[in-house]
DNA sequence: CCCAAAAACTTCGACGTTGAAACTTCGAGC
DNA sequence: GCTCGAAGTTTCAACGTCGAAGTTTTTGGG
């Protein structure tokens, strides 16, 4: 079956028939995927009256082990935002009191972000709902057509510097 | 080799034994490759004095086959914004010139914007140069990994509804 | 010690997007 | 012919992001 990018790539054939477009059937494919995956998680945690990004922070707290802590710096680095952006991010949490925040004792430059217990609670529950979620979202494509999807992805983002460090 | 994904799935691992986290290998991915790859495009267009929306709108009246118009609603649609956001793109593309934008005579609820010869001398310039930079993005990856993961973004953009009309 | 540079965070203005409300134009039924 | 609803576009306020400049704290070489 035909998806919007073949339509473009057919559009290209007839109004530059020199041009190989093979690179844009790549890109364009992620770009889109991942522009209407946003859209239907956006749907889910609306449903949960959370926005998608109150949800990552709460989660990236919850799996870093350490304390359900971080600093800022680590924690931009995680969701790929800007420091400015961040700050942002948790004056909204710790208003709603989902996180505490304050500067590391032993280094002043840090601050420390760490998850509340209500925090905590509710990135518990939210994570597997969010899981299955996202399962059902991948559901039309079988195991192994999701495994070679993940693989061929870790390549190319390894080969864009995500490395986790 | 690990990405950050790689990195994510493990501290889950340890937090949240019981849950399976195999489709945000696949979610995630997505949405990182995405973003890194729509950096590396916003510095390609910065070096040629143009945003990605910009040139998104250009080659998308190029490729249009139909004297280089369309009309607002499937300008919006196929770049999958608001119809606000376009009001807001073709304000700007009108006032540098590379656009036109008059109420179509038989139906005056419609917009039809159309490039001037100067947006599309500039569309048929960058658009070679923009897939030779897309391929150079992608070169990890063999021909063949890139027509898998095609195929399978396929699938998926057609379960989601992305199927251009 | 001290001063300069680096590191981490915050502030701020510019920008683009969304979503809802308003406006105009068209069409269909009475 | 009118009217009501639908379709297409524009307007507008709220929101979140980026990037650059500014602040505070730490570090390291002289």
């Amino acid at each position: 079956m035909e998806d919007a990018v073949d339509a473009i790539a057919k559009q290209w054939a007839v109004a530059r028939p020199d041009l190989d477009v093979t690179p844009m059937s790549v890109v364009g494919r992620l770009s889109r995927a991942s522009r209407l995956l946003e859209r239907e998680i956006k749907d889910f945690f609306a449903a949960h009256n959370l926005e998608p990004w109150e949800f990552d922070m709460l989660a990236t707290l919850l799996r870093s082990n350490l304390e359900h802590s971080m600093c800022m710096k680590d924690l931009a680095g995680s969701a790929l935002v800007s420091p400015g952006a961040l700050t942002n991010r948790m004056d909204r949490l710790v208003e709603r009191g989902l996180v505490t925040r304050y500067p590391l004792p032993e280094n002043r430059r840090m601050v420390i972000v760490t998850l509340t217990p209500e925090g905590e609670r509710l990135a518990n529950d939210l994570v597997a709902l969010h899981m299955a979620n996202e399962a059902a979202l991948l559901s039309p494509l079988t195991a192994e057509e999701q495994q070679v999807l993940a693989t061929a992805l870790r390549k190319l983002l390894v080969s864009l510097g995500d490395t986790g460090r």
